[in-house]
DNA sequence: TTGACCGATGACCGGCGGTCATTTAACTCC
DNA sequence: GGAGTTAAATGACCGCCGGTCATCGGTCAA
């Protein structure tokens, strides 16, 4: 029985050596991120967390000192791989036009909900509970991708400069956190926005999110 | 001792009249938006909030559901006299400047930071343990409120046709959001971005809504 | 004055995040 | 390969909090 388990098991039963230890925290990052994508925060339980895992609750506690802590490792991670895609797009080509440049934005974030659920918990959700430390990491982490990204935006976009560029990132960031709140959808808001007469409060992320960032960029002198 | 008590009383001990349940929610909202403004929505207790009105934990149940109940019906009524605040500005004068609408938005919203942090937890949080019925009242005071602005918009901006306008509100409300929480700052946060070369990841709330509403109008065709 | 209604009460419950003494897998050394 | 050592994993346990409900008693009509 308990070498049925252990087959399964990609990581030993004990985590003794450093890359263990990292392979098991995964697993347990994939398990809270399976688990939130099918529900929200508030309804995963770090119980089902461990179950998840095969593992018990006490050895979460191991890993991540608090429930915030984990899903703010969590968006970490995927915050990170955002930065890394978009700076993919961004890096190929010369000059873009203010659409190009939103489609390329919106279109990094297409498949991508669970990163932008999370992120719009950042501040009012997953700094709450967590150490200085670790919201200080998270933070730095956001400065580096934060430069690279400004540095392409003004290569792809010459009329910008490093402080409108920094500007423009930050107003997406606003425009995704906000515009994935009204998209995204507690199960009762979904019911009521269903109703004929609620369409004005209907909002299509990608579409909505690709027309903003155009508009801003016009704004900022774009053409 | 009961005397000292009823003499602090403005609604009797027992609200049976119509007009005094509505005075004793009245005081529980009150209560939720004080406790709510020192620290945070999971920080503040039901039991918190029946302490500072000196009434029983059990009784705040008997006029809201839930915790969410309660919150999204202050976040009701914050929002309602949001509108109202600024409909009210927005009711004066002729044409206007994009910057000058944009300063009058930002404007409307200073000293509302408890409305925004509220509209910030909305769909993430509130709307998560509430009946359909509640959140779909919710909404159509929004619809509402909505139209009027709408209107209001069209009149001093009149390059904006009903669609800009609806849209320009959506941008705004996104951006309201998104800005409040990179603004607004969990404790831990607002520590962290204190570092000198966190400087980039500072938000001036007013400011900031400022320069991105104006921005905003100038790409939808203002001069 | 009295009886009935119904708002207020607070002890109680279930569930969840988080802890810690104990267990035991995994590695070391002889 | 057996004994000893380390520390990862365990799960019973705790405190807290949202939410419930049998009971109490204030209020008012008759």
């Amino acid at each position: 029985m308990a070498g049925a388990l252990a087959a399964k098991r990609v990581v030993p039963l004990r985590a003794r050596r450093d890359e263990d230890k990292e392979a098991r925290r995964r697993e347990l990052l994939d398990a809270a991120r399976a688990l939130f994508e099918a529900t929200s925060f508030a309804e995963v339980k770090m119980a089902d967390v461990a179950a998840r895992t095969g593992l018990a609750k006490g050895t979460v506690f191991l890993y991540f000192p608090t429930k915030e802590a984990l899903f703010l490792a969590l968006l970490d991670d995927l915050l990170t791989a955002w930065f890394a895609k978009l700076n993919g797009c961004l890096a190929e080509g010369g000059t873009w036009t203010a659409h190009q440049l939103a489609r390329a934005v919106a279109g990094s974030l297409e498949g991508e909900e669970t990163f932008t659920r999370l992120l719009a918990l950042a501040q009012t959700v997953l700094e709450q509970n967590v150490t200085v430390a670790q919201a200080q990491a998270f933070k730095e982490r956001v400065l580096v991708s934060m430069g690279t990204t400004s540095a392409l935006l003004q290569a792809r976009l010459p009329f910008l400069t490093p402080e409108t560029a920094g500007q423009l990132i930050r107003y997406v960031h606003a425009l995704v956190t906000g515009l994935r709140q009204m998209a995204d959808i507690a199960p009762v808001a979904r019911e009521v926005l269903t109703l004929p007469h609620m369409a004005p409060l209907r909002v299509d992320f990608t579409a909505e999110l690709t027309a903003a960032i155009t508009t801003l960029l016009r704004g900022l002198g774009a053409r």
